[in-house]
DNA sequence: CTTTTTTATACCCTAAATGGTATAAATAGT
DNA sequence: ACTATTTATACCATTTAGGGTATAAAAAAG
């Protein structure tokens, strides 16, 4: 599961809006929909301001082994 | 365990000095030794590039989980 | 269908990340 | 000890990510 898709979905299920989830999140909202289109080269940092939200983080994770 | 870490026991466990690794991954050397010393605010893509030598790459993963 | 809400695209601008290089510090080897 | 190798720090220049905003498209609600 791609990043962009993961973030897609955890906003689906907290049903919070782009402009909603980038304010909680404190980043901009060009940002968050860069994020959610799969941008490749984002920030570290804002990226982790995003996924903290859900009790996430970027990590290093082996290539190529899907996660459920 | 922290990225930083994670980055410096791969090239480690590999002996690459700083600037072999920098080279193979197509990153600058500046950028690799801000990698490894914690740097919060780098581009995804070029932390993927150097990641994808140790067959690993950026992925959500819950916090405070420590792998390994 | 029409209206409202949400998301996508297209600009401009500023801050800063990256690359490069040169020097200093630290570590390893003899 | 000294020397060679590796790593860290400091600077400059270029590129671009991110914020903001305005408009357009798409989706949802009525």
């Amino acid at each position: 599961m791609s990043l962009s898709d993961f973030v897609k979905e955890k906003r689906a299920l907290t049903k919070l809006t782009q402009p909603e989830l980038a304010e909680k999140a404190g980043v901009g909202l060009r940002f968050l929909r860069e994020l959610e289109q799969g941008k490749a080269t984002l920030r570290l940092d804002k990226v982790n301001q995003v996924l903290g939200l859900f009790g996430y983080e970027m990590g290093p994770v082996e290539r190529d082994r899907n996660l459920l």
